[in-house]
DNA sequence: CCCGAAGTGAACCGATGCGTTTACATTCCG
DNA sequence: CGGAATGTAAACGCATCGGTTCACTTCGGG
């Protein structure tokens, strides 16, 4: 209900101030991120962002729940529960692999380690608008695939824990510690394939 | 050479000033650490400090260039080569898990992550220091253990990595995301045995 | 015991950055 | 058109924090 678009008591550079500061909060961090900078990228003067959010901390908050909903809304990926187990596998390993080495996985990730302490509920946030999301999807197609005999699985949440940790094997390590940014479809497929392959003859029905 | 202790030119207080600073810079990051306050907890004055290090930055440096030194000193933790292999994988993923949900390696974790953008070769020189060594280790044991018939690796550094993001495996979110803190012996001993599990399925001798 | 080196404590400087204010412009809508 | 709501630009207050200075005290070796 209300006037039909949700714009409440939002004036007409709502969006621009939102986006400006999730370009400026995204690159620089909570702290790292100026708020002068932020209405310079908004496009839009300090006043203007003063009477829209009380403070930058409520700013901060705002971005990273629009953030979530954006990411919730979109995490709903389908997952083909009738597919071919390696199929599924190595479908789900490339999806994984692509968010977390794409721009914005590096760099929620390295915002909610950083601002861990001042904003607790923020990576708790992220994770359950997202990656618990797919974590769960896997889980309950684990499920199903043991029922129907096609994988032998004693702790489900573990395994699909292992399978998300096989994923990360080297890549994380090179993007966290080695600064690496970019990785070649080559070296994703080594990693995504090993994955699926460790994982199938750990839980692969003989 | 020199005067016996390698003192250099520091004066009697530089230990302690030292010692102030990793603890504040470990609990607060680079940012949030306040010179005042390594000043009031290294019980020495400002002016004591910056008759050490010219500014705030080296000193950040001095401290990780310490800290790595200590624990590249204690990380050659020996691996007994002739150990049978279950044993000794078991062995690894509990060092690795101690270390990894320790205090410290959950703070300099986080340093590393925060101030990646600051200091790009602090995550590298701590990685190499530590992380690095008992990685290479690892690798140096599993071709011996395949050259003696006892592991099946073909990509001897992809498994190295899949051994020690198995061990990761649920712990690691939920340090990150969940900002658990501790965890029982049961949770670990359950992560631990699921990676030699998983890589033994994988690469083990039939 | 003496003297120079090391350390102290407190005031101070300058930069940065959040948030406010004010005087003015633009936009929207009846 | 006309007035109210919305936005602008720039200056300002104020707190924080890195780094300096200075007058004074403590320490330690000859």
């Amino acid at each position: 209900m209300a006037d039909g678009s949700d714009q409440r008591k939002r004036g007409r550079k709502f969006d621009q101030v939102r986006d400006g500061a999730r370009e400026v909060f995204l690159s620089a961090g909570f702290e790292g991120a100026n708020v002068d900078d932020i209405a310079r990228v908004a496009g839009v003067s300090k006043a203007t962002i003063y009477s829209y959010f009380p403070d930058k901390r409520l700013m901060f908050m705002e971005v990273v729940r629009f953030e979530c909903q954006r990411q919730s809304d979109s995490a709903i990926a389908a997952i083909d529960m009738a597919a071919p187990v390696r199929d599924l596998l190595l479908y789900a390993a490339r999806t994984m692999l692509a968010f977390m080495t794409s721009d914005f996985g590096q760099r929620i990730f390295r915002i909610c380690v950083a601002e861990s302490e001042r904003f607790p509920e923020l990576a708790q946030n992220f994770y359950d608008s997202g990656p618990a999301v797919v974590r769960n999807r896997l889980t309950e197609f684990f499920a199903e695939a043991t029922a129907r005999g096609d994988l032998v699985i004693d702790d489900l949440d573990l395994a699909a824990d292992q399978f998300h940790a096989l994923c990360k094997a080297d890549i994380f390590d090179r993007m966290v510690f080695a600064q690496s940014q970019t990785f070649t479809p080559a070296e994703m497929t080594r990693v995504a394939e090993g994955a699926v392959a460790t994982f199938l003859a750990r839980y692969g029905a003989r």
